[in-house]
Order: structure tokens, then C-alpha cells, then sequence
DNA sequence: CTGAAAGCGCTTACAG
DNA sequence: CTGAAAGCGCTTACAG
């Protein structure tokens, strides 16, 4: 039990119930400079044993204060994560270790209250942790999640910052270049190249609430423009709401097979819709891929686990090493390194459902 | 452009530049006493100017180490996020920022490497935020991914704390009760008085690959004590893995059904699996809840979407205000309150799946 | 209405 | 091998 009343115990505190001083403590504590300035083992006992007693915990703000640095990074990510988030965090954390740093997460709501456009940015709050140097640096997981001229702005201010970004030039900070538009393209050109003419496209229900956001209808608007350019522009009756949501994308499918001309190629927003969308085409005894082509988007864990295997485009594997890597040598390195686009592309993944 | 080559510009900066004393800057920038010492428009524009031309930030570990308090708060979950976690880090920031507060979040990793009991906790690494006075308290979603002890330091050590935990005393901290052992007592007597004795049970993988841990293993637990307390122990040949994966649900459920003697109650440890089950049977041509009852735990958004619309044990709404509320009544009051227990009970919730 | 000064808890070159 | 002292960037009672 510490006896301090109130106030939580310090170095001080440690060093006066060992009889050192406060230097002393610290060298231990932080473990730095042994080889220079060895410590007897006593004398750390004897600090180790104050440490326990008060129950002293470190003041990081003291620490980061002085140091300069607070040896933490942030992942920014929306709401809810996915397992490339996980993966991408993971790394972050195992990466990070080794040189001393820790990770927090900085997710931001999914469904922004009103206002879709102006609403999809992050209120001021969320970004404090990235304004105020709370953090040494940070992964953006989605790059429009933030305003360009506000990352700019970061990067100018010292902080180390790394952002999955298809559309923007590094300036002071990295940007991972997914290269979605490149590979929904490839994903068209190959359902064009298998004959199909009637192409529909099961979308995110936001896509259809705000179809000009870029930041929320990103999938939606290249689809779209991946199919304009190719000459067979969008559809509007082939194009329904009901990627998130399993038993809606089962109904709007059915929907869509049920339709006059129905489609037959449809597109998915989400990897989970796709395979909702199989499982509604096979009910209606229809054959996937022979009267119904589907294709999902993400390469999520599922699409290689069903049957017909969901063809996808997405990251071919979870390896985030070289983006990870990047922002701790922008840590330890700081504005000496200018901007670079690293390419991490999606990939279309053909397998048995188109 | 700032000028100052390296060196982030500080509030002395700003106040040499505006021509004024660095109290006046501090006054200005964080908003407080203006009634007190009301600054002259033209001061306030003055500095305000000057912060925008040198690109001022906020030193977050200047301010916290003077104020003693970081105006942060942390949620603390195990990856993948699901949407009562969301909804709670959402009523945190909610409720946080009316108070000044921000939140970040320590997702902890959901497979850990080796081990499973002792690598189901946290790495000491990730619990750095929490011991170093990072943040001034935290949500625990889940107790059981912190050591109880662990828990009993951190209140002591000053944090604020509210942690969700079915089995652990307050002690310094809050503990939010979810009652689920309770919950899923119901179930299992809803079941029993629907008159079925051969319940089986779908389980997440890693609950048949250490059944014994007590984090990991929750539900298995509690479901299997609860028939066994019902006089109708769980027989080993009802329980399957597959609870996590889609395509693997249906085929454990579909393989359970063609056995010998088949369940005619199956309880999946999650609600996705037991939609999956659903369809498997039905594939199968037997009727839910007819030849096969199936429930499912968590109370996720899926469940009352299908049909037939999912029997299912959890929150019967997501509404964290209360232990939220408490949270902030806590860093308000540090060392004031006790530690309460806060009752916030899983429920049954029957619908046409039993 | 504004400024000089102390101090939050730590780290680290430097002197002994 | 150890300690006295300065200073990281802020805030705030206090004096003017």
C-alpha cells in the first residue's frame, strides 16, 4: 500500500526512500547509459525495492517532456476494423517493439451523424491525438478519412506519418499506393473478356446515400468509371443497395435475378455480399458462375474458404513490412526524409465465381 | 512556411512574435479564465495570427504534465472490434468531449502467438499506456484480457477505471456486470422447457484448443456448467468447432444433423454461426425450429434481420451511458469513489428460432 | 489588463 | 561510481 496521500508517488519519492538521488533512479529506471555509468547492484536493489514499495509507476508526460519523443505511434483507421486493419496493427506492434514503441489505435466512427460529405471527416477531438504530439507518428489505414491539406499540415509540424492513399502526393509524409482503380479495372476488363455486357453492382448503402463522396462511395465511383471507360457505362436499374447488411444482399440479389433483363455479372462492394449474393443466385437455381458471374472486393479470409471460391481484388497477402518499417525510420530520422509512394497494389484474384 | 529550421515552434515563439508574455499565449490558447482576465481583442488576434503563421501546435506533454492530467481516456478491447464495442467508443467520445476529453483505443491482438493462457494476456508493451499515466482512465470491454491483480494496481496507482467482468470484485474500479452466466442459464431452460435433451453446442475454435482457459473459453464454460447444472450435461459428440467461419458452421452443422443421433437444439457461440446453422439445416430440408432449434450469443444486428429472426442471448440495447457516465465521474473525482458494481444484464431474447 | 516566476516529473551532460 | 543543476513546454497564482 503507498502511503502518499493523494499525490502519486515520483522519482524523488523513490530516491529519497533509497537514499540516492534522483539521477540515479532514473539511470536505472530507464536503463540507459549502464555500460558508461554502472550501477552497483546493491544500489539498484535498494531503488528496485523503493520502486515496488511506493508502487512508482513512470510519469510519461515528464518522460516524453524531456525526451522529446513519446515513443508511441497510432494506426488510424474507420469503424469496424477488417483483418487487414488487424494485420497492418499487428505489425505495427511487433515492429514497434523492438525499438521501444508502443501502439494505440485511433478508430473513427463508422456512421457519422448527419451530413454525409462534411460528416465523414473526424470531429477535432479525434485528430488532438494526432495535432498535439501525442504520438511520434502515425499509419493512416484509409487516407481520406483525413483532409489532404490537414496532413500536410501534420507532416510540417514534425509528425511522422505514413498514408494508404490511391490518390495523393506524398509531401513530408509516405503515401501506400493501393492502386485500387488499377485493379477494379483489371476486375471489369475480365468480366468483359468472359462476354458479359449486363454488369450489376451490389453497393454499400451509404454509396447510394452520398454517391458523390469520395471519401464514402470510393468502390462505387471507380466501378462505375472502370465500366464508363470500357464503354458499358453503369447500369442504374443494375445497381442496388445491401453489401453490408447478409439477408438484404441475399433479397436484392434475388431481386435482380427476378428483373426483366436481369444482370449477368454482378460486382459486390464487399467480399460478404458476394458470397450472400452466391448463396441467393444458387436458391433461385441459378448457377454461379454459368448464369450469374460474381465478384467480390477486398479479398477478405472467406472468399478463398467457400465454394465456388469468390473471385476478389485486393491485397494478394497481409504483409504491411515495408510501409511499417518506413514510418519508424521516418521516427528515427525525422525530417530527413522526403516523400515517397509506396506501391502496394491490389491484385485481381480470379478463382471460380466469374 | 515556419522558419524555425528543426525545433517545433513553442508558445515562447508565439509570444515573441506577437510581442506579448507567454502567460498571455497560454491564456489565449487553451480558452480558460477569460472572464477573470479578459484579453484585448487585438492581443487575442495578435497571437492568434502569430500561431497560424509559425504553425504552432499544442505540446499535449507540456500541458499534461503541468495540469497533471492528460484529458485522454482509452478503450481497451480484443481485436476484431463488433458493434457493441463500437457503440461503446462511440458514447465515449460522445460523452467525453463535452468534458474536454478525447478517447484512443488498445485493441490487444486476437490470436496470440504461442500458449494460449498465458499469451491471451496482453504484452506489457500494449499495457504501457495504461501504467504510465497516458491516459487518465480507461473502459476494459473485456476484464478478463488484464490480470486481476494488474487491474487492482492500476486503481491504485491513480487511473480511473471501469472494467466489464462478470466475476471480479470491485476494487478501486468499477466492474460493469454483464450477468451472462445468468443469461445463458435462461437459455439453456428455455430450451429444456421446449422440451429438447439433446442440445449441442457450436464452438469457436479456440475454445475446443484450451477449453480450459478461462479467457478464451467463456461461453463453452458457461454454457457447459449450465446444462450440467440442468442434470443434461453436454455430450461430447453435440459439441463442434467451425463457430467463426461461415463455410465451416454450416458444414459442422450439416455434419451434426446426418450423425447417429442428432441435436434437436443446437447453441452457437456466436450469432453469425448460428446463421449459419440455420441455412445448413435448411439446406438439408429441416425445418428451425421444427426439427432443429437453433440459438445463437451476442445479440448482434444479424439476428433479427433473418428469418426465422434469431433466438439469442446478450444486451437487449446498446446503451453504455451509465457506465460511460461513470467513467468521467470518476476522473472528476479521482480517489473518491469506491467501486461499484453496475448491472447492465445480458438477457434472453426469444424469437422464432426455439 | 499583462508579465515574471515557479514548478509539474523526468533526463542527461557535467562536475566531482 | 554518484549527485547537483538545468531545462523540456506548458499553466497559473500572484504581483503590478
Amino acid at each position: 500500500m503507498p502511503e502518499n496521500a493523494g499525490r502519486a508517488p515520483t522519482q524523488r519519492d523513490v530516491a529519497a526512500a533509497a537514499g540516492v538521488s534522483t539521477a540515479t533512479v532514473s539511470y536505472i529506471l530507464s536503463g540507459r547509459r549502464d555500460r558508461a555509468t554502472p550501477v552497483t547492484p546493491e544500489t539498484r536493489d535498494r531503488v528496485l525495492r523503493a520502486v515496488e514499495q511506493l508502487g512508482y509507476r513512470l510519469n510519461h508526460s515528464g518522460r516524453s517532456l524531456r525526451r522529446r519523443r513519446t515513443e508511441l505511434v497510432c494506426v488510424v483507421y474507420r469503424m469496424p476494423d477488417n483483418p487487414w486493419v488487424e494485420r497492418l496493427a499487428e505489425q505495427v506492434q511487433t515492429i514497434g517493439a523492438t525499438s521501444g514503441y508502443s501502439m494505440i489505435a485511433l478508430p473513427l466512427p463508422s456512421s457519422p451523424p448527419t451530413e454525409p460529405a462534411a460528416a465523414s471527416r473526424p470531429q477535432p477531438s479525434a485528430l488532438r491525438v494526432l495535432r498535439e504530439r501525442y504520438v511520434d507518428g502515425a499509419i493512416v489505414a484509409n487516407g481520406t478519412l483525413i483532409e489532404p491539406d490537414e496532413l500536410r499540415r501534420l507532416a510540417a509540424s514534425g509528425l511522422s506519418l505514413v498514408v494508404f492513399h490511391d490518390a495523393l502526393e506524398p509531401a513530408g509524409f509516405d503515401v501506400v499506393d493501393l492502386a485500387q482503380r488499377a485493379a477494379l479495372t483489371d476486375l471489369v476488363r475480365h468480366l468483359l473478356g468472359r462476354g458479359h455486357t449486363r454488369i450489376g453492382y451490389l453497393a454499400h448503402d451509404v454509396e447510394l446515400a452520398a454517391p458523390d463522396d469520395e471519401v464514402q462511395s470510393l468502390k462505387y465511383r471507380m466501378v462505375a468509371a472502370a465500366l464508363a471507360a470500357a464503354g458499358v457505362p453503369l447500369d442504374p436499374r443494375l445497381v442496388v443497395p445491401g453489401a453490408d447488411v447478409r439477408e438484404r444482399a441475399y433479397v436484392e440479389t434475388q431481386r435482380l435475378l427476378r428483373a426483366d433483363r436481369p444482370p449477368t455479372a454482378l460486382i459486390s462492394a464487399s467480399d460478404r455480399g458476394a458470397i450472400d449474393a452466391i448463396w441467393a443466385a444458387r436458391d433461385l437455381g441459378a448457377s454461379v458462375p454459368g448464369d450469374l458471374a460474381i465478384a467480390g472486393i477486398g479479398n477478405g479470409t472467406e472468399g478463398s474458404a467457400i465454394r465456388p471460391a469468390l473471385t476478389t481484388v485486393g491485397l494478394p497477402k497481409l504483409d504491411f513490412t515495408v510501409p511499417v518499417t518506413r514510418l519508424f525510420e521516418r521516427i528515427a530520422a525525422p525530417n530527413e526524409l522526403p516523400g515517397d509512394r509506396i506501391p502496394q497494389p491490389w491484385q485481381l484474384i480470379v478463382r471460380e465465381s466469374t
